[in-house]
DNA sequence: TGGACTAATGTTTTT
DNA sequence: CATTAGTCCA
């Protein structure tokens, strides 16, 4: 008991003995949030006795369900299973691997991930721009809308024919038994909403919900989540409306704002100390959030004592930005820093190229978080591709990526004349191909070219026997049989794709190792379900936008482009609160130190464009005045000051007025009242 | 079939 | 500027 309780404060403490009925626990930036849920977790368990099995705690990332739950387990070493704590799309897939069926579906579907979405997506339509679909159709799936009912409401002629586009991928997707990302939550509502004993039985199996980042939920995840509560109310949700800062892509800050509303009779703990950042750093991200209207209303407070001032670089254009951060982080680093303790943050991604001109120019290593994940990349995509087709023969397009990788001479023209006599046949690629005599298939396409065709489903058939025996050794038969590692044979970046491709093989050993008696389709769609591996913690700074730096801390952080049209980012859609927000998600990343950056002018998009110091500066309380104040031992009398309309005076007196100082100041004779903020020292 | 050239177009990103 | 998608010809 002591020991889950001895490390909380009493905000906490009360989140974590809070456990009937609704709870919202509002953490702020370095609050402790992770304690306090794994600590609850731990309560509810170890405690108040709820075996793990009723528990169910839903996070976003992998990464995050990761490291709950190894601090969840670290806290409860002698338990029999551990509890689910997973992403809503694990829980989603879990779910529907059980019951599917009710939909008359199989329960052998495939995940497919947002590059197989849009190819579908390409191949049904060719005028209406993919993403626009892509978008669209993810919009009427966590709407819960229906093709028909997409097609009823449209307008614009336009929106009609993404209805249809939306109803051919649904055929699609039915026909070949694949699940997008969103399916894996939308079904998943669908079958508890459709039918009541399931929402009935799941919600008694799990008594005890959390939901983590709760800002970040949509609408339908609310709903399902609601769903997941029809025969008992016990919800803890925990989030900051503070740090909303995905509300481009569906997530609904309301969901929070109004917990007590979906949720009658919610109990509410703020944490609101911090044990992240040093005093004036919390100021400064006080200051400026602030200025939102629509929040919950919390404030940091400090714990770990006062620091330095929170800097600000001023600089002519982005080169000489550039320079002045290489060379701070010079200082930083000859003074014995880690690097990997510092961070610079910006709002786009574009503007990271200045400083790594920079960086290099220096000679100081960077990790750019963020780029291509790993398993976006096209030479993992293919080994994927390479396994669906082995896992699964109807899968086409898999098909189409590699049947002509490594080079094999078959072009477009000749797979379309393939396409369409499969479909006429109504098979899939493969099957007809496999199944085809070869003169029929010599009519369609040249000799050569049908011979390659059926040595290429023989050898599929030959490793695909061998994947059904012994998926061990079947991935080393793999690479010798399709030599692999050629498709980039002479390519510029070879090594580094082959480097990966080996890391790849070194992941599927992995996992056949820790799980010998999964299929190939299980590991398929576990990673599908995976986002980036953990960054190997390496020598040299960070740099990542202020998206990615959610969840992170450093003890140095560098924001760069802190200029009107950047952040705050203009653009249709813009929402100036959720900006803000971003300022205050990146300003509350630092630990020790605060470098806010603005140059007077950058080169974007092809020009040159002049820019102003983003507001947030001021709204910060950064102020030049202002600084000069809080440095200020600096105005005293007897000092020698400049006014811009009224030139050099000697100061005569100080007094204080609100935040600033006043000064008495005489100016050639003529004495005035001033505020320090206008006046610079001589 | 595939390399070379041209035109358009620019946030933030997880599953 | 830099990237990408689309088009054209050897």
């Amino acid at each position: 008991m002591d020991k889950i309780f001895q490390r909380l404060n009493d905000a906490q403490a009360q989140a974590v003995r809070q456990i009937d009925g609704p709870v919202l626990i509002l953490a702020g930036a370095g609050s402790g949030k992770t304690t306090t849920i794994v600590s609850r977790l731990a309560y509810l368990i170890k405690e108040v006795g709820i075996p793990p099995s009723n528990t169910l705690t839903l996070t976003f990332t992998n990464k995050a369900a990761k490291e709950m739950r190894e601090r969840a387990l670290g806290m409860m070493e002698d338990i029999s299973y551990p509890p689910l704590l997973c992403t809503f799309h694990k829980f989603g897939l879990l779910f529907l691997k059980f019951h599917i069926g009710r939909l008359g579906r199989e329960n052998n579907f495939v995940v497919i991930d947002t590059d197989d979405k849009k190819k579908i997506i390409k191949r049904i339509n060719s005028e209406i721009p993919t993403p626009l679909i892509a978008s669209e159709i993810s919009r009427y799936k966590n709407s819960l809308m229906t093709p028909d009912e997409a097609y009823k409401q449209a307008e614009l002629f336009n929106y009609k024919q993404i209805a249809e586009i939306y109803a051919e991928y649904e055929k699609y997707l039915l026909e070949n038994n694949l699940v997008d990302f969103d399916d894996l939550i939308a079904l998943t509502y669908r079958l508890l909403n459709e039918h009541p004993d399931l929402a009935e039985s799941i919600s008694q199996k799990y008594q005890y919900i959390m939901i983590d980042e709760y800002q970040d939920t949509n609408e339908l995840q609310l709903k399902l989540v609601q769903k997941l509560c029809t025969s008992h109310k016990n919800i803890c949700v925990v989030g900051d409306d503070d740090q909303s800062i995905y509300g481009w892509r569906g997530a609904h800050i309301r969901n929070i704002m109004e917990f007590d509303q979906d949720f009658m009779g919610a109990a509410v703990v703020k944490l609101q100390e911090n044990y992240r950042s040093r005093e004036p750093i919390l100021k400064v991200a006080n200051a400026l959030i602030e200025h939102n209207r629509s929040r919950l209303g919390k404030e940091l407070i400090p714990t770990r004592g006062d620091g330095d001032e929170v800097a600000i670089l001023n600089s002519h254009d982005e080169s000489e930005e550039a320079r002045k951060i290489a060379l701070k982080i010079s200082q930083l680093l000859d003074a014995g820093i880690s690097p990997n303790s510092i961070a610079i943050l910006y709002r786009v991604n574009v503007l990271s190229r200045s400083i790594e001109d920079g960086l290099n120019r220096a000679g100081i290593a960077y990790k750019l978080v963020g780029g291509l994940r790993f398993y976006d990349r096209a030479e993992v995509k293919d080994l994927i591709s390479y396994l669906r087709v082995i896992t699964n023969f109807h899968d086409d397009f898999s098909f189409k990526r590699i049947v002509n990788k490594p080079k094999r001479g078959l072009g477009k023209a000749s797979i379309d004349k393939i396409e369409l006599a499969a479909h006429e046949k109504r098979q899939s690629l493969y099957e007809y191909l496999k199944e085809v005599g070869e003169d029929e298939l010599e009519e369609l396409v040249k000799k050569k070219n049908a011979k390659t065709l059926k040595e290429f489903i023989s050898n599929i058939e030959d490793v695909s026997k061998i994947a059904k025996e012994s998926t061990y050794s079947f991935i080393d038969v793999l690479e010798e049989t399709f030599h692999l590692k050629d498709i980039y044979k002479g390519m510029q970046d070879e090594q580094e794709k082959v480097l990966n491709m080996d890391e790849f093989y070194a992941l599927f050993r992995d996992f056949i190792k820790n799980t010998p008696e999964a299929s190939l389709d299980e590991f398929l769609n576990e990673l599908t379900l995976q986002s980036e591996q953990d960054q190997v913690e390496g020598e040299s700074i960070y740099m990542m936008s202020i998206h990615a730096s959610k969840g992170l801390e450093f003890d140095h952080i560098f924001l760069i482009g802190l200029e009107e049209g950047f952040l705050p980012l203009v653009g249709d859609g813009s929402d100036l609160e959720e900006e803000r927000r971003l300022g205050y998600v990146a300003f509350t990343r630092a630990k020790e130190t605060l470098t806010l950056s603005h140059a007077q002018s950058r080169f974007y998009k092809g020009r040159r464009s002049d820019l102003q110091k983003s507001r947030f500066v001021n709204e910060a309380g950064l102020c030049e005045g202002s600084l000069k104040v809080e440095k200020n031992t600096a105005f005293k009398k007897g000092d020698l000051v400049r006014h811009k309309i009224f030139g050099a005076g000697r100061v005569i007196g100080v007094g204080k007025s609100g935040k600033d100082f006043k000064l008495n100041i005489n100016f050639a004779g003529i004495k005035r009242e001033i505020l320090a903020s206008f006046v610079e020292k001589l």
